[in-house]
DNA sequence: AGCGCATCTTTACACTGTTCAGATTGTGCG
DNA sequence: CGCACAATCTGAACAGTGTAAAGATGCGCT
């Protein structure tokens, strides 16, 4: 009779979902302290549970965190679903509302978002955490194909784009959630509309204008 | 009779200038280990002086953390000047080579950009750092009117030049150290020169090609 | 029913950053 | 010149960290 709920406390001495229960309680510690400052006995402590019960379900801490960093690219792929679907249906619309949810998932999950795309204590080689950015990854490429009609993994020109895309809405992302754009005074004081808008224009000087060669 | 050798061995019970030391020691501590692994009693032990030695000078830690960002930002700037330096005089040849030199920084010291960029051990009202760090954006800003004649503080068009340029730059840099970009094999296998011509390619689709309105 | 095994706790250890009292040395002031 | 003071560094101690090893607990299967 194990309920769902993953913040529940135990009387018994099983917990029933400790493993889902520990990923939550790594999240919000995790986004409380920043990765900098994460530990791990505060994590068994939220979930009231023995600093070693962890080991058994993600080996060590770099496990649970990239257990965590796997179903962080989950959250992320549906935060740019959702910008996607109100963004009708022209594909650079549909590309540029991509990006926003990059940038998104960043504001939202600040040390989430560092700890998938600039931390070292994630194991990439853990399949489940590869498959994951990998999918994350083929949403953009399929974004430049439907524009270039081209597959970026068969022509140069437009992975050139993906990457040019790529690079952007990730420079911003990481840099906002730094705090750095703020040096542009006007930014802070925009309306979310325009600021979506900016930053869709600047999103989208990625994609070139004209093929060069179709290879 | 100090010698200004910082890696030094003082038999002397005062070092000397175990400022520098200290922080030079750092600097490797925190290439070899990462921000994540990086432990003050590990520099300490570099210049072979006790784990409470560095708090007179730094406070704590993240005090020797921020001097050590501080201190980036410099190295930072020159490795734009040095590739500035050898792009002739085309203001737009000059911007693309600040921006290979913003992503040769990252390749040679990807823990102190990390640290400089994308770390909360850091003291950001740190008047040093903050000078630092905007040092480095003014040589953007400046760039971008040597293009587009219009100073970026004055201008919103230009300034979003300078954001773009900079979140082009910036993310490129940060998803290089991660090894993100291997993803387009053709990368790995590019020379240095087809490599900084692509890269290039890139940071100048942030610069718009014309002004809308000059304010 | 009861055995096996996954799960969790307890204990212990090495390591971390920081504080505090004391040792050592350079420096300025008489 | 001498001496007290201030700056600098050490040593010991403390609370906190991650992890390994051994023991306790109870779920599920035969």
């Amino acid at each position: 009779m194990t309920s769902s709920q993953s913040t529940q406390k135990r009387s018994t001495y099983h917990h029933g979902d400790l493993e889902r229960s520990l990923l939550d309680a790594a999240e919000t510690e995790l986004e409380t302290n920043g990765i900098e400052r994460f530990s791990l006995r505060a994590v068994a402590k939220r979930v009231s549970v023995s600093p070693s019960a962890p080991t058994h379900h993600f080996g060590n801490t770099d496990g649970l965190l990239t257990a965590l960093a796997s179903r962080g690219y989950s959250k992320f792929i549906k935060m740019q679903d959702k910008r996607e679907s109100r963004a009708g249906d022209d594909p650079k619309a549909k590309l540029a509302a991509s990006g926003l949810g990059y940038i998104d998932f960043a504001k939202k999950h600040p040390a989430l978002f560092r700890l998938m795309f600039a931390s070292e204590r994630t194991d990439k080689a853990n399949p489940n955490l590869a498959k994951a950015a990998n999918a994350a990854f083929e949403k953009l490429t399929k974004h430049i194909e439907a524009i270039q009609g081209v597959d970026p993994h068969t022509n140069q020109i437009a992975m050139a784009d993906a990457l040019a895309v790529w690079g952007i809405a990730h420079g911003l992302a990481d840099l906002t959630i730094s705090e750095r754009l703020g040096r542009a005074t006007f930014l802070a004081g925009m309306s979310d509309e325009d600021r979506d808008e900016f930053f869709s224009d600047i999103i989208l000087r990625g994609v070139s204008t004209h093929l060069e060669k179709k290879t």
